[in-house]
DNA sequence: CAGCATCCGAGAAGATACTG
DNA sequence: CAGTATCTTCTCGGATGCTG
């Protein structure tokens, strides 16, 4: 990124990792096993077919998932959660856990911020 | 955000987390303790006053930190991570033992692709 | 089917200057 | 000191159309 921001040593995973689409994309991978670029679509209901593509490239390069081009009439291509990728998983169940735990506090401080800070209107 | 985006249980916390910015504040608040707006904006080298105090806000709305203002000459403002906050703590500790683990395969993953992938030049 | 090329609009971020 | 206000820049994402 921009700068080394200063030895967060985590800064340059949550690039990596936590870019835009890149955890629903490793979610849906995860859970379902290898899937073709419509699938993802189909998954995914509101991403582009070019963000898609831009996405899966990026985590191609990463070497968090596989692509295996099949060149046959009509192409086929599938994508599949690497090794590397599925090293996360315990991150993300860690994630799961503190999202039930805590996203209701979250939930509860923005709400009394708003309230407390409603002062106009 | 847009979608519930397949029903991905760690997008919402993705968003609230892993937004620009917020992981190397919570980082040095974590870090270093309380501490003054100057401060934080001395510890990220790259971010202007204007983000610093956008990001500042939302955290402080979403209760991962707690703001005090001192009324005196000058003002005096003081951030602080809140329990909330510190409840990531084993969250940040796990993604930056993965980064030790496997930040070097990520790495070498790139070269790989990029090598394979040169033909131009 | 998978994906690239192109254009366009919205929102985030940067630079600068000013205030309580 | 701790911001706010304004303006500009710019990257990302959406929409559309085309190809192997």
């Amino acid at each position: 990124m921009t700068d080394p921001e200063l030895a967060c040593p985590i800064a340059p995973v949550v690039d990596i990792v936590f870019s835009r689409w890149t955890t629903p994309i490793l979610w849906a991978l995860h859970e379902f096993g290898r899937q073709r670029f419509v699938e993802l679509e189909r998954r995914l209901p509101s991403i582009t077919p070019k963000v898609l593509t831009q996405r899966l490239r990026q985590l191609e390069r990463d070497g968090l998932l596989t692509r295996t081009y099949h060149p046959e009439v009509p192409p086929r291509v599938e994508y599949e959660i690497s090794d590397l990728g599925r090293s996360l998983s315990p991150v993300f169940a860690q994630l799961a856990t503190w999202a039930g735990d805590h996203l209701g506090d979250v939930a509860a401080a923005r709400e009394s911020y708003d309230a407390t800070k409603t002062q106009k209107v």
